[in-house]
DNA sequence: AAATTTACTGAACAGTGTTTATAAAAACAA
DNA sequence: TTGTTTTTATAAACACTGTTCAGTAAATTT
């Protein structure tokens, strides 16, 4: 049965050829500006057709959201080449800002924008997985500070949550354009210090322990 | 020249009778179905009439978002009947999340919709005042903890920037539901943990400053 | 009473996401 | 090679959206 596998593939590619165009459309014009009828004419099909491959353009930015989360994954992942779990989780630190900084698009819709999570509320199930593998690796290097004795022993989830909010606050302030008070150009040198210093509620020093722990 | 007066103020009832309706539609319907012609139907005018009164939506909206600075400084506020500044200042994280979740939408509106922002970018002159009046109560409350010895010393902008990103990245990840992996209930503790967590980064401690200043 | 200013609106423009009936093409069966 | 069925694509329409502008009616001034 040749011919179902080659039409399976002929509807991957259009569908394909369809997130491509719209993923170019989103980075270079916007959201908004992306509608269903410029991705249609971008493709040379009616935009009639693009609703036989998504159900909406919720889901198609949910598919682009998804794509950014394996990018963003790729990218902290590059920090797994170094041993020291506590400097390993500082390198991530820089690796989610840079990411942030050079995919501020990708980075609204994965953290911010409404669509791609209206497009899953309607799907029933709540499938958090795309985001939840670089959630994951924070986690496992958090524990592996905790278990290492780089890290004072406390709250995984607590500690999750601390630095990622810290990491999306600076992000957020910056892509929305709540920080327009600052010079933009000393923000990435503001958000370092930051970052040093929420490194520093976690870190365990054994002289100072005794006093600090109550 | 009683006329006059008469004439402004009834223009001006005429604009609040829009900021109302606007307010009221966007806090029940959101900001996509609060459109010119459902604000026109509200007040009993012509959609056109609402464009002798602003600009255009963003202007609406960046109304709103003003008044809702407002009402986030005088929440805010309520602080300032704390002596103490460092218990002050953690008073006002907790004043903070209050506000996130008890007004979502303006909340949302206020720190992550791009609409009020687009609105003063073609004013010309990027009119900062109404967010800087609460910013400035954070920054104000950082130097009085350092001068009086509650907090190390350190460059008030890391400080500010930290903690305004450490506040908003749990609120907005909250609203533009990023934590669902989370039991949606136990949030604020996590918040109030992380909170806590932070305040511990900026705390002068006499007996171990010896060892952690450097 | 006439002229002028101010306030308002109907209608249109150019777009949006989405649905549906219809047509064409491809695949399968006899 | 027919005829039938399934798949794929689309034109056209629906119900919206923000915004503009010519034209009208009312209020004020001369």
């Amino acid at each position: 049965m040749g011919v179902l596998a080659r039409k399976e593939r002929e509807k991957l590619e259009l569908r394909n050829q369809i997130l491509e165009a719209a993923t170019e459309l989103f980075l270079k014009e916007g959201f908004d500006k992306t509608s269903i009828r410029s991705i249609a004419e971008k493709i040379e099909y009616s935009p009639a057709t693009i609703y036989l491959y998504f159900k909406d353009k919720n889901e198609i930015f949910r598919a682009i959201h998804d794509k950014g989360f394996d990018m963003f994954f790729a990218k902290l992942s590059e920090s797994q080449k170094i041993e020291n779990p506590y400097m390993r989780l500082r390198r991530m630190g820089d690796l989610y800002l840079e990411f942030a900084f050079e995919h501020r698009e990708f980075y609204d819709l994965m953290f911010v924008m409404r669509a791609p999570i209206e497009a899953r509320n309607e799907n029933g199930n709540i499938d958090w997985v795309c985001g939840m593998r670089s959630f994951k690796l924070l986690q496992d290097t958090i524990v592996e500070c905790m278990e290492k004795g780089y890290m004072r022993k406390m709250d995984l989830d607590v500690a999750a949550v601390t630095i990622s909010s810290l990491m999306h606050g600076m992000a957020s302030l910056y892509i929305r354009e709540r920080l327009v008070m600052y010079d933009q150009n000393i923000l990435p040198y503001l958000f370092r210090d930051a970052m040093d210093n929420l490194m520093q509620v976690f870190k365990a020093n054994p002289m100072t322990s005794s006093f600090t722990e109550n």
